[in-house]
DNA sequence: CTAATTCTGTACCGATCGGTAAGGATTCGA
DNA sequence: TCGAATCCTTACCGATCGGTACAGAATTAG
């Protein structure tokens, strides 16, 4: 999963994977058939291990707090010490040769889905009053993944967590000054 | 480059550039010297043929301009439709093999380098009064840029120019909340 | 202690990678 | 019209790509 984080789809070689794994070529086909299956293993296991908090964001009572549990934590996630820097969704492929297009759309849609369920969770937030009603939740929950997105980006270039912390503010600002949502009753950290 | 945009700096094969280009392999090599410094050279000209709209940008009278016409034009230059959705810059290569990672690091401080234009333009701003003494202009620029590598994702993914202009949108009223910009005149697009 | 079985590791497959050497066509000056 | 210099193309270089065949080692069953 590292390594694909780190060298993203094609320039991770099976070499590269077989090593960081400490198995033979042989080993990796029995155990998953292929390179591009155990991409998908790898995408599989990172949305639940590293993206885990966007389940707990979404579990936030009111609206900011899930764009504010989002775009903090994503922060955190994008600039691990430990890991790779950025996010395996994004460095795994952008952009990559035509026979291998295939693995860009499936991150770019599992990236959409995300942005599907946060737009569905905004509507809720319409819904119950917690966003006016003239709120776009379609529109916001773009522009959240839009700044997840370009985080990680930053984060792969190596910009350190506080000032991509500083960012995320500034888009939380953003998401309240354009959704009109109700602020939580702690002040939030303004920049 | 075109093809890079499109497929990245791996993913595009020097077969698959020869041939949009229409010449031979050797000819290629005599001409450009070898892949890498052809790309830099795709990049170069990208940066001065689909990013001219930061020189425009940056001459604009007001902060709130400059940040504007930024996201507005990003938001075109990265939907074109008679061009590869995206950005070379981001497309290029966010992560990448070990051999090729110089051409990652080589890409990232090209938009950093940009990122440091704009907060020198926003710091003239503070200078200038026409931003607040308050407001950072290295948080600022930040922000913008991680919007604009967002949007190059997104674009690449497919969203469509009229979605990306909304996210643009609302950006822009965070730039404006976290700044404390001075608005110009006319009314601004809310989302 | 042997026989059947899994399992690991080596060695290899054709294809393609980035990059180049050498020959054939073409154009040019004289 | 001839010789020379400049192309352009074909063919190839070693290395590496993703993927696999096969043999020897380790393990288990009897």
């Amino acid at each position: 999963m590292e390594v694909f984080w780190r060298q993203g789809y094609e320039g991770a070689s099976v070499n590269d994977l077989t090593e960081a794994m400490g198995i033979n070529k042989p080993s990796l086909y029995a155990a998953y058939g292929g390179k591009e299956e155990l991409f998908r293993k790898a995408v599989a296991r990172y949305a639940e291990r590293d993206m885990g908090y966007a389940r707990d964001a979404f579990a936030q009572p009111s609206a900011y707090e899930v764009v504010a549990t989002l775009l903090r934590e994503n922060v955190i996630a994008v600039t691990r010490p430990d890991k790779p820097h950025g996010c395996l969704s994004i460095q795994g492929g952008v952009a990559c040769s035509t026979e291998n297009a295939p693995v860009a759309g499936f991150l770019a849609s599992s990236r959409l889905a995300g942005e599907g369920a946060l737009a569905d969770r905004l509507a809720r937030a319409v819904a119950e009053g917690d966003l006016p009603a003239h709120a776009d939740p379609i529109a916001l929950a773009r522009f959240v993944m839009i700044v997840t997105e370009g985080q990680a980006v930053h984060a792969a270039a190596g910009v350190s967590r506080e000032d991509l912390r500083q960012a995320a503010e500034i888009a939380l600002a953003g998401f309240s000054a354009a959704s009109g949502a109700r602020l939580p009753e702690r002040a939030t950290d303004p920049v």
